[in-house]
DNA sequence: CAACAGACGTA
DNA sequence: CGTACGTCTGTTGC
């Protein structure tokens, strides 16, 4: 057997490690971090598993410092400090290594990457086969048939094999010429600048044209166009770079490739390492991979997979999906308000697994699938249960029974993570590794390969895999979300797992669309565009992109000579609020143009995107993401329709697009009326401010009346404006300078407000301040029914940081709470409906408004249940007060 | 081609 | 130097 040396970039795959898993999830007793040596030596035994070397090497750079950055200072400058808990885990990469008797080579003065060139050279010359593993892209230059680069994709889970073949379908170079690309091209992490404006692309087509970088440099005179120009006046930094990312070949080293034979483990030693770095579940993947019998084992997951075919459904359901509960996975396609399942795994806790496709059963798997699926009291884990739900709806499956959705209850214990991916949780909370083999399909979600055997077969065990770990992953988030005696737990199974139900509904329903109109609105709204933009043209003399805010800045800051805005990261800001500004300051007509076509290229955009998500039953099917938004607020996507315009009348005619539908007589909408400072009264305990919600009267001039010593008649309507801008404020964090900025009051006289304000409504003021204390204490807030949300901020030394955690404190428990009480009410109406057998239906919710769909004759009754069900959702120190309007369109059923 | 930044719509 | 989102466009290159 010809031997096989595996070379690693120590520094650069423990830094990919580190940045891939959460700094937080490992650490040991004693606080160490662990997360770079857990991913650097999860790496390493995946690829002893599938790669089976014969030789070993590890190398580390030495330190910062190699003759790269004595010729080029600026050498791998701006690269941010090492951050300190990654500091200290190379040493302890080394003693795992230790243990695993791998032998680490390094070499003071330059990088891994010259020790593992010299070390792959020399392997090649003494005809070993050879994998190098590195992060960095120069190792590419190394690579040829006996040369292969394992690159590290998406964490640390997957290798890319870059194979000379893979380089140039990458790169469109081969390997021998990867140098001369990256010269020209640059390499940020590196801090070499390449030529600007020339990319993987334009740099092959030279050096493929002109025979190297050496013919394009000779012929640099003779390329046309912006990029030519741009080559020719950056040719030195070519040359640098050319320079710098050579490979060094033939150092000295400490040992030679037939030295560092791999002879196995230290047993006792990995033992020692891997208990004091807490590694239990590692240590057993390592031996089972080092150790089994068969090395191809899966380990973690002691599951016996079947592939049912036609017939071998139904009893297999009997006889393994009954009382105990089941993890189940469902592959295919999902979104706009329906699905279509591809195939379907099925895990039990004890071993057993099943795979099959849902479109080969039999007339009796089909009835024992559906009554399986349908059963309530035969209990099923699920990752993410809606699009489920909504496939299976579509196959014309009921889903009942779902005990957890892992998805969620994730979620609940960690709301700030916006995506709740199956593989990053077994990996967090199973600390293990799903292997998917099938390839993810464009929407993200896992699509099933035909035609390949072997790659079908693989798929299908992986979906079992994910119906396994979804199982196990529910126990472990079920223990972790009962530690809080059980709120976290009531608002899973209460609230969110329910409430995922309703929302499947409505996302099916969708909501009827009048395309002909919003053809007409496009055509409108591109006309004004479109004349806004001649008029801005005319003015300026000449045309550009208004689009972009690039050209913008050019045109108004240099050619105009506007006065400067805010500063941006990229210059000058051009947003409105500095438009409408300097239009204020300047008059220049140009401006007044702009900002006419924003407006119009907005509402375009707008109408152009809800035009293309109409589907083929004239309506417009959201979806609305329930584990998003860290406050527990819904998030709408795909369109999103939680923000069509209503501010301005050109965009309230949007909302004239959104239709009552066939059968149905009206589009109904109900709001709670200044929620959030209700919950501000209920939580602060003020009774000032209670008062005011209770006199009944305007809230704004109620509150303003107190603020500003007068009659409640006698407030004027800026006296209001400055005080419902101070009510809004307040749930935000807003700060004085915030309010004299929006108000365009002095800093002082806003600060007089302010103090004004809490003057009158000192409970305010207090509570704020005791939520932000408590949450520092707590690490934690809280809503009213106990979602938490983490702050770990609050204590950073970084006074920005800090300062915004403390908004965000502010905020979480009286947005989140919001949040609370519209999804009761939801479930609520939604039980009333089903209760009063009306055929109305609930289509949308916008934080803080339910959109419904009126059944003839049906108005006054769902009012009135409406009402009952929103104004009841929960009990607070003051009404939940409900406004309801009806109308033909959205629009029209504004109140 | 994908990720980012800037801008802007909603509650 | 006001929270929470999603989408579009132009620009840039972890």
């Amino acid at each position: 057997m010809t031997p096989r040396l595996l070379l690693l970039d120590g520094h650069s795959l423990a830094y990919r490690a580190y940045h891939a898993l959460p700094v937080d999830n490992f650490s040991t007793v004693t606080g160490q971090a662990t997360n770079a040596v857990f991913g650097f030596t999860s790496m390493l035994i995946n690829m002893l598993r599938d790669e089976k070397p014969t030789h070993i090497v590890v190398s580390f750079d030495l330190s910062r410092k190699s003759f790269r950055t004595e010729k080029y200072a600026e050498y791998k400058a701006g690269r941010s400090e090492t951050p300190a808990p990654f500091q200290g885990q190379v040493s302890l990469i080394k003693e795992v290594l230790e243990a695993l008797r791998i032998p680490v080579v390094e070499k003071e003065n330059y990088e891994a990457d010259d020790v593992i060139a010299t070390l792959a050279t020399q392997a090649r010359a003494a005809g070993m086969e050879v994998l190098i593993s590195s992060g960095d892209r120069d190792a590419f230059q190394l690579a040829d048939e006996h040369v292969t680069i394992l690159y590290p994709v998406r964490g640390v889970s997957e290798v890319w094999r870059m194979t000379p073949e893979a380089i140039e379908a990458k790169y469109f170079v081969p390997p021998s010429r990867y140098r001369d690309k990256a010269a020209l091209v640059g390499e940020s992490s590196d801090n070499l600048i390449g030529v600007p404006g020339v990319g993987d692309k334009t740099a092959a087509k030279w050096i493929n044209e002109y025979g190297g970088l050496d013919g394009v440099i000779a012929n640099a005179d003779k390329i046309k166009g912006k990029a030519g120009e741009s080559l020719r006046a950056h040719l030195a930094e070519v040359m640098r770079n050319y320079d710098l990312n050579r490979l060094i070949c033939d150092l000295e080293l400490s040992k030679r490739p037939e030295d560092v034979r791999w002879h196995g483990w230290d047993r006792e030693a990995v033992h020692q390492v891997f208990d004091a770095l807490e590694f239990r579940v590692l240590r057993e993947r390592l031996y089972s991979y080092l150790e089994a019998v068969e090395p191809e084992a899966e380990s973690g997951f002691d599951l016996e997979g079947r592939v049912l075919g036609a017939g071998q459904v139904a009893a297999w359901l009997t006889e393994h999906a009954a009382a105990a509960p089941v993890g189940v996975a469902v592959t295919g396609s999902f979104g706009r308000g329906t699905g279509q399942v591809t195939g379907i795994a099925v895990a039990t806790g004890s071993g057993p697994a099943a795979w099959f496709d849902p479109a080969a059963l039999d007339e009796g798997d089909e009835g024992a699938v559906a009554a399986w699926l349908a059963d309530p009291a035969r209990p099923k884990v699920i990752h993410d249960a809606k699009p489920a739900l909504l496939a299976f709806r579509a196959h014309g499956w009921q889903l009942e029974g779902v005990t957890v959705d892992t998805a969620m209850a994730a979620y609940l214990a960690k709301p700030d993570q916006r995506a709740y991916d199956l593989n990053d949780l077994a990996l967090r909370y199973l600390k293990r590794e799903l292997k998917v083999d099938a390839p993810p399909a464009d929407n993200g979600q896992l699509a099933l390969s035909f035609g390949d055997e072997e790659q079908d077969a693989a798929a299908e065990e992986g979906v079992m895999l994910r119906a396994r770990a979804t199982l196990d992953l529910a126990d472990v988030l079920t223990a972790e979300l009962s530690r809080d005696g059980g709120e976290s737990q009531r608002l899973l199974a209460e609230v969110e797992q329910p409430l995922s139900v309703v929302l499947a509904e409505m996302e099916s329903k969708g909501i009827a669309a009048d395309t002909d109109y919003l053809s007409e609105l496009e055509t409108r709204f591109a006309a004004e565009v479109k004349a806004a933009q001649q008029a801005a043209y005319e003015v300026h003399g000449r045309e550009f992109n208004l689009g972009s805010p690039k050209q913008l800045q050019e045109i108004l800051f240099v050619e105009r000579n506007l006065p400067k805005t805010k500063k941006i990261k990229s210059g000058y800001t051009t947003d409105a609020d500095a438009l409408q500004d300097l239009f204020a300051k300047t008059e220049d007509p140009l401006l007044a143009h702009l900002l006419r076509y924003r407006d119009m290229a907005k509402l375009k955009s707008t109408v152009d995107g809800l035009l293309k998500s109409v589907s083929d039953d004239a309506r417009i099917h959201t979806t609305f993401n329930q584990t998003v938004a860290a406050t527990g607020r819904l998030s709408s996507t795909d369109p999103n329709l939680q923000n069509i315009p209503i501010r301005t009348e050109e965009g309230r005619r949007i909302r004239r697009a959104f239709i009552v539908g066939d059968g149905f007589e009206q589009l109904m909408t109900a709001d709670y009326s200044q929620i959030e400072m209700r919950i501000m009264a209920h939580l602060s305990e003020d009774a000032a401010l209670i008062a005011a919600f209770n006199s009944g009267a305007d809230f704004h001039a109620a509150t303003a009346s107190s603020v500003f010593h007068v009659e409640l008649g006698d407030v004027t309507p800026d006296q209001r404006r400055k005080i419902k801008a101070m009510n809004y404020g307040l749930a935000y964090g807003l700060s004085s300078f915030g309010l004299s900025n929006q108000l365009t009051i002095s800093n002082d006289e806003a600060k007089a407000l302010m103090e004004e304000y809490f003057e009158r409504f000192g409970g305010v003021r207090e509570y704020l301040q005791s939520v932000v204390v408590q949450a520092g204490k707590d690490g934690y807030t809280a809503t009213i029914l106990g979602r938490r949300r983490y702050l770990p901020d609050l204590s950073s030394d970084n006074r920005q940081r800090r300062e915004m955690a403390q908004r965000m404190a502010l905020n979480a428990p009286i947005q989140g709470s919001a949040a609370d009480i519209i999804k009761i009410a939801m479930l609520n109406v939604d039980r009333a409906l089903r209760e009063s057998e009306l055929a109305s239906r609930m289509l949308l919710q916008v934080h803080d408004e339910l959109v419904f769909e009126v059944a003839p004759g049906e108005r006054d009754a769902l009012e009135e249940l409406v009402r009952r069900e929103m104004g009841g959702a929960m009990a607070l120190a003051v009404p939940l007060e409900v406004s309801v309007g009806t109308g033909r369109d959205w629009n029209g059923a504004d109140h």
